[in-house]
DNA sequence: GAATACTCCAAAATCGATTTTGGAGTGCCC
DNA sequence: GGGCACTCCAAAATCGATTTTGGAGTATTC
């Protein structure tokens, strides 16, 4: 009770053996009763867990854990560049992932790799080290060596985003039906040179969206124009850099598809540097509809979708793999163009 | 080898005893070896780490946990409100919190609660299943249970954030001094109306920040005005609300200190709706400096902060805890403030 | 050469749960 | 009353590491 010494009340937390000793039974009958076995007379089970509620008893995790050999948990496995940029995706997801997760009695733990480059670390030691029964992650790559690993040890994971071999289970975009839809938008609006700063081609996705951009453009008989599109960065070379070179290029586009609203928003600051006015000047049209998004001005037209379904599918796509399903499912959901103030009709443009 | 049968190369992952087996000693000497201990032979060492290293063993995340009663890890909990919207203070200080942490040996996990008042929960398993040897928490208020409860059991954790007890150790901005200078910046410009629009006063930092907001006030001549201030909230009552009745009321101040980034961006939509120029008609100053804000129209002008290096003195402070170092800890980042265009002379004002 | 010290390692105990094994007790049937 | 099934629970084995204990072998000292 004194202030002074180190407090110890709980020097030894109340193990099973406490619960036993006060229950008046033997511990592997307060383990039976407390997990659910039938083999337990009502009267035992309702005095045990009286008797656990009491001295408030939490099983061990890492004592039940070396027993079951599972860990009841999953890991989302996120590096900086993400947590940095692209955090109301990132953060979006988790909320639906843990409400799934949580609701089948599993706990989501989420891991941060310093870069990108030491995810797969990271990823090796939570498997190697059994702290996790599934992983998760993101911005995956036409070779991966995150999937090739676990692929090859049979261990469960869904990523988010697709790969070459594709023989895993995913949930993504619709990546090809968005950069189409954003072509067919700019197209109807009756732009001829569109433009698409896509984001690194490193990751799948870029390469998907920037073929449905393409595949978009054809359908709306133009012709995709290698010469405006650009690869666009989150540090060095921003949309607003690429964006100027593009204009002193002298090819200059009327409209512009972005990856990501970052982008689009970088290359709003290089529009406006130039003194040409987006919603205006040049039709924009952003991916991921940023909370920000509708705030800038002018507010930007992106796609948006919903992360919590996308976190709540994602989480029983894991609680399938959990329970035993080998399957490789692959699931797609839905964006929808919001429109807002950045795309405006050709004639407008001077 | 065959596809079709469900991988199970390691079905059996290889433990302290295969290692043992493979060096040909036994199994207390590979552990005393592994970890660094004197009494093992040059010699014996090197095979045994040459063994562990072809084997590829790790040892088990439970086993070393129960035997050690230890778990090095380090767990941060955080609930929705904030991962949805405080995003990029969030994320910057995990950076940084896991630099320090890594560096000594522990691991970093993210837990996420449904909400704030699940938060207390989410604490209370991590602790009572013995998941983490110290916790992180932000968003503190006057009266917290979180605290209270840890505190109680001597559980080592290290808050973002003050309360009114503050026997624990905290890390926290100074807010009375960035409230005290806003309001001094605002004077100086030759505002005589200064309005502020708070977080939620739920939180200890939003009454210290007000604090030094009226304390700023009173240093240059002026008296605060309780019409003038008005508490905004991130989805009901926000600043576009809490803006439109302030100047439906009469009482249009000509500048406004705003408690967060969010808040003051919620505010210029209500300013430009009623047709006033953020930076020109009315003068703006935020709190955060999200990523985004120098993006706006009109830049907005807002308290940074060094977001890594307060995670790297976060991360000291909680190693300093787990080193067994139990006198209570305080210490204060400092806060810039960086100028743009949404802060104006009052001489602007019309 | 006996006592002592030191080096190095094996065996066993331990952490706290879960699961397996087995058995005591009761009731039922013929 | 013997056989059988069923209910309920205790004892012991187990998960995979770390730590304690103790002892064999060699070197040192007087």
């Amino acid at each position: 009770m004194s202030a002074l010494q180190p407090v110890a009340s709980s020097d030894r937390r109340t193990s099973i053996k406490a619960v036993a000793l006060h229950a008046g039974v033997s511990v592997s009958t307060v383990s039976r009763a407390l997990n659910g076995y039938t083999d337990v007379n009502t009267e035992t089970r309702k005095r045990i867990e009286t008797a656990a509620e009491t001295l408030g008893y939490r099983p061990s995790y890492a004592a039940s854990t070396l027993r079951r050999m599972e860990t009841r948990t999953v890991t989302f496995v996120v590096s900086k560049p993400w947590t940095r940029f692209v955090d109301p995706f990132f953060l979006g997801v988790l909320d639906g992932l843990e409400l799934a997760l949580s609701a089948q009695g599993y706990d989501l733990q989420v891991v941060l790799a310093r870069e990108f480059d030491t995810e797969i670390a990271a990823i090796r030691k939570t498997v190697e080290r059994n702290r996790s029964d599934a992983l998760i992650f993101a911005r995956t790559r036409q070779q991966d060596e995150r999937i090739d690993w676990l692929q090859e040890r049979g261990f469960p994971f869904v990523a988010i985003g697709q790969t070459a071999r594709n023989d895993h289970s995913f949930i993504d975009r619709d990546q090809i039906e968005m950069g189409r839809q954003a072509a067919l938008r700019l197209a109807a609006l009756g732009h001829r040179r569109i433009g698409m700063l896509t984001t690194p081609l490193r990751y799948t996705y870029s390469h998907l969206l920037r073929d449905g951009f393409r595949q978009g453009l054809q359908e709306a008989g133009l012709d995709p124009d290698p010469a405006l599109e650009a690869e666009c960065y989150l540090s060095r070379r921003t949309g607003e850099e690429v964006v100027t070179e593009l204009y002193a290029r002298g090819t200059a586009p009327t409209a512009l598809f972005c990856g990501n609203d970052m982008i689009a928003l970088s290359a709003m600051q290089g529009l406006q540097r130039m003194g040409l006015v987006p919603g205006r000047d040049v039709a924009l049209i952003g991916c991921d509809d940023m909370p920000l998004s509708a705030h800038l001005r002018p507010s930007l037209t992106s796609f948006s979708q919903d992360l919590e379904a996308l976190g709540i599918k994602l989480g029983r796509m894991v609680l399938a793999r959990l329970g035993g399903d080998t399957t490789a499912r692959q699931e797609f959901v839905e964006s929808r163009l919001v429109l807002r103030d950045s795309d405006c009709p050709a004639e407008l443009v001077r």
